[in-house]
DNA sequence: CCCAGGCGTAGACACTGTCTACGCCGCTCT
DNA sequence: AGAGCGGCGTAGACAGTGTCTACGCCTGGG
């Protein structure tokens, strides 16, 4: 009972187990026992699923913030750090559903609007900068949207492995520590 | 004649004038005027086709990135400026087929290697890092990772209006001298 | 001269997303 | 209470895709 929550659910879990391009329309409507016409009275079209999917995404996300901050250090440099590292865990523990979010391609075409899910996420980065970065550098929004490209970066360079490749390195720690101090310079004190 | 050629001629237009999803094997057999059996002579699967017009973009950047280095400046910190530059110009003004060059999914679902098409550019951005970098900092081959993460990051996020959303930026050139600076200090002198 | 192989054609197949006609079932309104 | 109606899922059609296969042409070498 409720096709609309079980569409996304099933989506979602063919989404982590298969990747991006098994989530075939049909695919998720087969996998939820209806027919494959049955989606179409919940969502119009099926880039409008795959919003739904990405939603998901972004919320997991935020919670994900959320939690961390609230147990996290109170230093906004330190709460950047665990953000920063927040971020970059959840783009490689669910790499699906992170390469879903920002493929905008298929999400924007339907202007649902779904990159604008970004935004708390990326005011909360802007506040923290502006209490963490010396004074004399770029205004915080400038600095923020270099540290959320970096991150960003990061995170498809990495899961697809091309750092591994050109750096060798096993581990985006490193990669992650060097943008972070690139930014917003060195951190004061110990980081677990 | 030369099919082969012709086909990669006629995607790569195809691309850059209708975008990534425009590009079927079908379409692109039909623009070259030929059948939609003709194109499999050349190249065994779509996939394979489309590796080859993104292997054009690789050359090209690398075209773009040696002519810009050969009139430009020599000192190390420069040079990376410009470098910085092409890259990112090279995205926005050709973002079809950057959108290609890394849609690993596409790529490398073929184990063609072409993603080590960017190793000799990564190996110039490193050797430039490893000049203009503070002794102080992490090895060159992370901060030309960290670099190059923030570069890809830049170019995504700003192709498709994320970072015009969040910063109200109209022009990623003070995002990109943000990460510069960051990443390798200060501009000692002006930058054109 | 002939014939073998490269190359393009044409049709089939399975699959996709979308659209439409249909039927079922439960709710509401008189 | 009975009739009608509207939401929801089914089933089939359609155009489009990538891949595979059988078939012709045409040219170059024995």
């Amino acid at each position: 009972m409720d096709l609309r929550a079980r569409l996304v659910e099933v989506g979602g879990e063919l989404l982590d187990s298969e990747g991006l391009g098994a989530l075939s329309l049909r695919e998720i409507a087969r996998r939820a026992g209806v027919s494959h016409g049955a989606p179409r009275r919940h969502f119009p079209t099926h880039l409008e699923l795959l919003s739904a999917i990405a939603r998901e995404g972004f919320t997991d996300l935020a919670a994900r913030a959320e939690a961390a901050l609230a147990t996290g250090p109170a230093a906004p440099r330190a709460r950047l750090g665990v953000l920063a590292r927040v971020y970059l865990d959840f783009a490689v523990e669910r790499r699906g559903r992170y390469e879903l979010m920002f493929r905008h391609d298929i999400l924007e075409s339907g202007h649902l609007r779904l990159r604008e899910k970004s935004l708390p996420l990326f005011r909360l980065l802007t506040d923290l900068v502006a209490q963490a970065a010396p004074p004399s550098s770029s205004p915080p929004e400038i600095v923020a949207g270099a540290l959320w490209a970096s991150l960003h970066g990061l995170a498809e360079l990495w899961n697809w492995g091309s750092l591994t490749l050109a750096t060798g390195a096993t581990d985006p720690g490193a990669l992650l520590e060097a943008a972070l101090t690139a930014h917003l310079g060195p951190a004061p004190e110990a980081t677990t």
